[in-house]
DNA sequence: ACTAGTTATGAAAACGTTAACGTTAAAATG
DNA sequence: CATTTTAACGTTAACGTTTTCATAACTAGT
């Protein structure tokens, strides 16, 4: 069916080692031949067979990408920072979403293993399953990037966001404005992230010498009707709190809706603080202040991480690459 | 370095051929020398090459995804519908952003082609270029779905929304509350939902007999600060309308912004219905009258259609999907 | 003019798998 | 018991590349 480096062959009257050496640049073909081998290639409409190309060379320039969600906002800027990064080095991106579905972290793993994708990107959860998985990967020098959540011990680098200092940030914030009764709604505390802002949480509670009530501490899943629903309790509780940390924006949106459902307004009743700042958060009203983690960046960084360890294999063991991310101050958090 | 088929034949004391028979579940082997080998296949933790797979099968059981922005938040959705869709039949995908550049389409195209897929799913700017490299592609038979943006004649068939449709319930939704200056800021012009959802826009403005004037009909590309720029340029009419279809909620939350800034309020002042009901869309205030899109289900039914004509390879020529869109009324738009 | 070096080329093997075809031995059939 | 069938394997070629090695034809150096 296809054109093969045969028919160019037989097509330019030369031999197949001939045409590899052009469609690779490499030396030893005259000019001449050159030219005319070009011009069959041309008219025959010839494209190499990158999987051949890939078994000879146990070298198929793709990289796996594992994530949980591809509709969760905060992947997708990711994704696209592995992808333009990828391919200005001349790298593809095979995606795989997982659903937070452990048996599926595993069989995406292995599938891309099958696939001969030349090294991974992965946000996994943290459980044994993984680190296992994980841990015989490393055995044989697989190229593993973790993104944005890590599995500590896992015998493989991360690229992360420093949460805790982030959600620390987020809350002292809270705290300067003179906020006192601050809650916070967190993620799914299997998930490493909403365990490091929960930590940033209490930390700056602390260092403020503040009442931690655990009464005040949610816990969520990162999706919007979690939000909802954990805001609606605590707007249930009679000794409520002035200020909300939320894990993340899409929880907030929940939360905005839970309070205007009360009836109460923000800031005026209740300060918010969010997570994530996405697209949405600077146009809701009132705008959401909120951490602003470079996503893009996170991407782009792993994927630069991965490739040049693929490339230059001395070895992968590096450090972990932590981005640092920024509150930026809007309209949903004020002075009590 | 990886183990291979041969390794695991030898250490079973069978030959290769055995060994594939049993990791593909063919006949012709006995049950004692399948549990040996399956035995030592774990031992061994082997991991079958799919690239070799793929070259003697001439099949990758692997999907390219062409779009132009995973970060546009109407993708993400799509491209989950396809991946899950995909993961179910036993294909992994493959994707590339092609930043709306005309020549990162042609080329991640042809990237494509030369990792072998099997198939695509792509949505293109219309434009010569394209229309004649997926006219190379349809005569090799290359399968080839559309989404979203169909590029006419192309050979291909696509699974698409009645976006004109669509606009002109929108449309007629504003005109059913007695708007009659009505204002209309499109997309890119070289795409083709956007000619749709004015299309529709005009349709329904013409068939209530209402003047269409040129001045309010304004030109973005579908993204955030086009909008907010559109929508300032619209309030800064002498002769101002009362309500504006927007074709996207991007654009639209831009033009929140500008009539924010400009210090008027929706929908009391100015009625405002979107595109695509994004995840904020259900929770900016006031919250935004919109067309809600079925992207997952695009995703599903593009995945399902050209995995299906892979397979069953008596020709790809099919008939367009059409899904339909339906209006979520909220509180943007209101009666003049 | 003879050797040594250079340039341009091709033949063959290799990558890891599957498939078509053979082959052997045991089981079934007459 | 002779023959045919069947079950359970193995041999070999093939998929489309790249790479190693060999070789032929020039070029240059003596």
């Amino acid at each position: 069916m296809g054109v093969t480096i045969k028919d160019i062959a037989n097509e330019a009257g030369v031999s197949a080692t001939t045409v590899s050496r052009v469609l690779n640049n490499k030396p030893d073909v005259s000019d001449q031949t050159k030219q005319r081998i070009e011009q069959v290639i041309d008219e025959l409409n010839y494209n190499p067979n990158g999987i051949a190309r890939g078994l000879v060379l146990n070298k198929t320039h793709t990289l796996g990408l594992v994530i949980p969600d591809i509709s969760n906002p905060f992947f997708p800027e990711v994704a696209k920072g592995i992808e333009d990064k990828a391919k200005k080095l001349g790298y593809s991106v095979i995606f795989c979403n997982t659903d937070n579905h452990n048996q599926g972290e595993k069989e995406a793993i292995e599938l891309m293993k099958s696939k001969q994708v030349d090294g991974m990107i992965v946000s996994l959860a943290i459980n044994e399953q993984n680190k296992q998985e994980l841990a015989e990967l490393a055995e044989e020098n697989f190229p593993i990037i973790q993104i944005d959540r890590k599995i500590p011990k896992s015998g493989f680098p991360a690229v992360v966001i420093d949460n805790q200092t982030a959600a620390y940030q987020a809350v002292s914030h809270l705290i300067n404005l003179g906020h006192e009764k601050i809650a916070h709604i967190s993620g799914d505390l299997a998930v490493k992230t909403a365990q490091d802002r929960l930590a940033g949480f209490k930390e700056a509670i602390k260092s403020a010498r503040i009442d931690l009530l655990e009464k005040w501490i949610k816990t969520g899943d990162y999706s919007r009707d979690s939000g909802y629903q954990q805001m609606k309790d605590l707007l249930n509780l009679d000794d409520q709190p002035t200020a909300v940390f939320i894990a993340n924006d899409l929880m907030a949106l929940g939360a905005y809706e839970a309070i205007f459902e009360a009836g109460l307004k923000i800031p005026e009743d209740i300060s918010i603080v969010g997570y994530d700042d996405i697209e949405v958060a600077s146009v809701i009203r009132p705008s959401l202040t909120t951490i602003s983690q470079p996503e893009y960046q996170l991407g782009v960084t792993a994927a630069e991480l991965l490739i040049n360890s693929i490339e230059n294999d001395e070895g992968l063991v590096q450090e972990d690459q932590i981005l640092s991310a920024e509150l930026v101050k809007r309209d949903s958090s004020t002075e009590i």
